[in-house]
DNA sequence: GCCAACGTGAAA
DNA sequence: TTCACGTTGGCG
């Protein structure tokens, strides 16, 4: 037998590959390596070195070459990844893939960290001063005349010089280099003195830098939970440790970094999906040499490297978008506490809405809690009303009762967010010769009408298609828009209220990069508005001069089979309501609903999040359902329903067969035909995560061996967070 | 995930 | 006999 090296090379496999040590270098754990695979190379991480192997002598090849010498990945990284792997049930090599960012993943030197700048060479000072070149070059060789500039600095002087750069580069006339990013600048705002909550959830953290302890920040939307991320940060900073703040996907507004920015004084990394690769991997690797203290990032910025850990905070805890729903399924806000107890920091998860798994975490003794209960902005907090639809004569589903309210907030010069969770003009198109509808045939869901683009889109499977000036069943003309979307509601309010500006923000406006921001800003605080829009407007943004909400149609989550639609609904309301009153005029929200008796929407507006949180969670505890229960899903999807059935009661076959687990299925999945696809799943239950892991560990490597599986396309989901 | 080898059936 | 295409196995 041969001592081997380790490695994770990124196809999803469930195993490592072993491979004889490079005849030159010395390949570490957490290094990359180049090796042969199949017939071609892969970048790999060493996970084990000098272990024996079972692979034959004949099989082994030989790593070709070591790309760091000293590991990229530390210890701590590479337990985790570990960890996270297993407990996942992931293909390790597709953890370790995750953790870095993609050009790391490149058979590439590491790109150099300072900020680059380009400057001018000898030979293109004698070009510049003898005049030669025009245009483009010209201007760029004038620009870094006197000194060498970085890429943002040319921005704002030349459109479009990277064009001239790259001729200039080519003729020798300029060069690139870099320089080390400017030392810390003093901040330019001094902080706000902490009320006595803010100053005793900070006192408390603090008391916990390092050793490990979660705590959960429970702070309503305006308290100031920001306030109290800055101070733990800056109390981090002076202890010159490192700091990783993990935001929601849509919550990474560049606002927020400005304010990171000029509150703290030093340079803030960012890590966020539409950032450019090279960027990325800067801001990663000066995490990992320590010359840069703070780290802000979606997900994915849960992997970054902290070699001097102080804290580790995950703002709006709740948001579902740090669960990966694809490949590699890891919940980011759990690896959060995972890194925090390798790392032996405090770890403090912010909401104003708290997940019930933290919820549970908190009455079980395992995260401390933290309240921000007082709001410093406003006087009151907004005060919440029930619109009773039914019987009311609406006006593209809107009440008289509401618009009225509407009215009267514009005509006194405020602002309004009329809240709406679906997109387009009419979730339906409806024919009323003969009740027939428009449907997708890939997903049999109704199509919604977008009135813009007079398109029929499905929502499911983004599939377009025009829209039938008749009835395609009986030839009727007809054919009406049932139910509003954003996009009815902008057009109605807008003839409503003629003079009164009407903003919708959503998916489809906002489309451009930076276009929320913008469209924003272009709002006057002073003047009356009215904004129409989705999720989107539920975070972020302060707008002061906004002081009612009109929640229309959320009875759908009130009707959901998914077990988890009550949580979501009730932290959907009070978000959207906390974006009422941020400002020193009292807020107020309205919620349109047929079902004004619902007990949830009863026990939110009575008594607030906290005890609809705890009435959901005396649910959940009664039912077996998480926290209280623990549950893996496996997902299946074919062509044929019988090659989604066959897979699926072979997978349920292989499972063994004890009253620990609780088994539901093969069963259709909510939507059992997607995009053409028909679906599928099994969902394993247990009270333990011991006995499930220990059941579907071993079951995971065997269904990726059963012949049916190369017929479907399928994934488990440990934990998941819909049953999608 | 990707690739190559293999088997099958239809066309010529 | 050749070609196209779907299936299967291996990747160290």
């Amino acid at each position: 037998m041969s001592s081997v090296l380790r490695v994770a090379l990124p196809v999803p496999l469930p195993t490592l590959f072993d491979y004889l040590p490079p005849t030159t270098g010395e390949a570490k754990a957490g290094s990359r390596v180049l090796v042969p695979f199949g017939r071609s190379k892969a970048v790999g991480v060493v996970v084990e070195t000098d272990v024996p192997t079972n692979v034959g002598s004949t099989r082994l090849k030989r790593a070709l070459r070591v790309l760091d010498e000293t590991p990229l990945l530390d210890a701590e990284l590479m337990q985790t990844l570990a960890w996270a792997a297993d407990y996942w049930l992931g293909a390790p090599g597709e953890a370790y893939a995750n953790a870095l960012p993609l050009l790391l993943r490149e058979d590439k030197p590491l790109p150099e960290t300072g900020e680059p700048i380009w400057q001018l060479t000898t030979a293109g000072r004698s070009a510049l001063d003898a005049g030669s070149r025009r245009g483009g070059s010209r201007a760029l060789l004038q620009a870094l005349s006197t000194r060498p500039l970085s890429a943002a600095e040319l921005d704002a002087l030349i459109t479009d010089w990277r064009a001239a750069a790259r001729r200039l580069i080519e003729a020798g006339l300029i060069e690139r280099g870099e320089q080390t990013p400017s030392p810390a600048s003093a901040p330019s705002f001094t902080a706000p003195v902490l009320h006595t909550e803010q100053k005793a959830a900070v006192d408390a953290v603090t008391e916990s830098f390092g050793r490990f302890q979660p705590f959960l920040l429970d702070g309503i939307t305006g308290s100031g939970k920001t306030e109290v991320y800055l101070a733990l940060i800056e109390r981090t900073l002076a202890q010159g440790k490192q700091s990783l703040l993990l935001v929601p996907e849509i919550g990474l507004a560049p606002q927020t970094v400005r304010r990171l920015r000029e509150r703290l004084g030093v340079p803030i990394e960012v890590l966020h999906s539409n950032l450019a690769e090279g960027e990325r991997a800067r801001a990663w690797l000066r995490m990992r040499s320590g010359e840069a203290k703070v780290v802000l990032g979606t997900r994915s910025a849960v992997f970054t490297p902290l070699p001097h850990a102080g804290l580790i905070i995950v703002d709006e805890e709740h948001d579902g978008s740090y669960k990966q729903q694809e490949g590699f399924r890891y919940h980011a806000r759990d690896l959060a506490l995972v890194r925090a107890r390798a790392l032996n920091v405090p770890v403090l998860l912010g909401s104003a809405t708290p997940s019930l798994e933290s919820l549970a975490n908190v009455e079980a003794g395992r995260y401390h809690a933290l309240h921000l209960r007082s709001r410093p902005s406003a006087a009151h907090p907004p005060q919440v009303q029930i619109v009773d639809m039914r019987a009311q004569r609406l006006e593209h589903g809107l009440s008289p009762a509401l618009l009225h309210v509407v009215g009267e907030t514009v005509a006194r010069g405020e602002q309004v967010l009329v809240f709406r969770n679906r997109r387009g003009y009419a979730p339906v198109l409806f024919c009323h010769g003969c009740g027939w509808h428009a449907e997708c045939p890939r997903c049999e869901h109704p199509l919604t009408l977008h009135a813009a683009w007079w398109r029929l889109v499905c929502h499911h499977c983004d599939q377009q298609s025009p829209v039938p000036p008749t009835c395609p069943v009986c030839g009727s003309t007809e054919l009406k828009p049932q139910g509003q979307g954003t996009e009815r509601l902008e057009e109605a309010l807008t003839a409503h209220f003629p003079q009164i500006p009407v903003l919708r923000i959503d998916r489809e406006t906002t489309r451009r990069r930076d276009a929320f921001e913008q469209l924003l800003d272009n709002l006057q605080t002073d003047a009356p508005a009215i904004l129409v829009g989705t999720q989107m407007l539920a975070k972020g943004h302060d707008l002061p001069n906004l002081t009612l909400v009109a929640i229309v149609g959320v009875d759908e989550g009130l009707l959901s089979v998914d077990f988890r639609a009550g949580e979501r609904l009730a932290q959907l309301v009070v978000q959207v309501a906390g974006r009422a009153g941020r400002a020193r005029k009292p807020g107020r929200v309205l919620l349109q609903t047929h079902h004004p008796d619902h007990p949830l929407l009863r026990g939110l507006l009575a008594q607030g999040y906290a005890a609809a949180a705890k009435e959901l969670l005396a649910e959940r505890r009664q039912t077996g359902l998480p926290p209280y229960g623990h549950q893996v899903l496996l997902r299946c999807e074919a062509h044929q329903r019988a090659t989604v059935d066959a897979f699926l009661s072979e997978a349920r076959a292989a499972l063994p067969d004890t009253d620990t687990l609780q088994i539901a299925g093969p069963m259709p999945a909510p939507m059992p035909l997607r995009a053409g696809r028909q679906r599928g799943q099994l969902l394993i239950e247990s009270t333990t995560r011991r006995h499930l892991h220990a059941a579907t560990r071993p079951w995971s490597t065997q269904l990726a061996q059963l012949p049916s599986a190369r017929k479907v396309r399928w994934s488990l989901d440990v934990d998941p967070i819909d049953l999608y």
